[in-house]
DNA sequence: GTCATTTATCATGC
DNA sequence: GCATGATAAATGAC
């Protein structure tokens, strides 16, 4: 379902900057954000699951299982941990002050 | 009912309603008179977020997608800053 | 690590 | 059909 353009084929898959060495005055671009398929949020929800914080060996299996870098799966769990932070006051305002409960 | 309420929350969380004309006015006047650094203090997002009747999360997004909508294309933006910053300068003078 | 943010994408309103 | 608000990747300050 998702033709991951991020740590495909070669193993060591540069994240940033896929212009070839012509230019030396690196204009470090951004990388571009690409939307994880359905199986990739899949499994890295379970992992969350279990753990919220994880550990190397794990990032370093998800992210192979996943085709992703370890530094995605870092920074996806950095990023779920702050939405779920935002679940809980959203959730914790929504049901706060409400004459039904 | 806990599970209505639920529900509730859940689809109402992504369904996307447009603020009223004036949260859009207030969220518009601070974003043009502050356009050299568009960025409200924590405090000031509460501030916007009370009188405009929205929270203090929809006020960093409106302001996140103003910023980066207003420089894709200032163009575009440009009769709204002008209508804006002669609204801020009457009540300056005044 | 958190967290505000940038950027693209998604989903809806109209 | 875009405008608009919310969310999902990605960066950087601290």
């Amino acid at each position: 379902e998702n033709t991951n353009p991020s740590s495909s084929g070669s193993s060591h898959s540069a994240a940033k900057e896929p212009a070839k060495g012509a230019a030396p005055n690196a204009p470090r671009t951004r990388k571009k954000r690409c939307p994880y398929s359905k199986f990739q949020i899949r499994e890295l929800e379970r992992e969350f699951f279990f753990n919220v914080y994880i550990n190397k060996e794990k990032r370093l299996q998800l992210s192979r299982m996943l085709n992703l870098t370890d530094r995605q799966v870092k920074i996806w769990f950095q990023n779920r941990r702050m939405k779920e932070k935002k679940l809980s006051r959203d959730r914790l305002q929504y049901f706060s002050g409400n004459p039904l409960l | 009912a806990v599970m209505i309420l639920r529900s509730r929350f859940l689809d109402a969380r992504r369904k996307r309603r447009n603020f009223n004309k004036q949260a859009t006015e207030i969220l518009n006047e601070y974003f043009y008179s502050h356009l050299s650094n568009p960025y409200p203090s924590e405090e000031a997002k509460e501030e916007l977020a009370k009188k405009c009747g929205i929270t203090v999360s929809q006020v960093s997004n409106w302001f996140g997608n103003k910023r980066i909508r207003y420089k894709k294309n200032i163009g575009k933006f440009q009769e709204e800053a002008n209508i804006y910053a002669a609204k801020t300068a009457v009540t300056a003078t005044n």
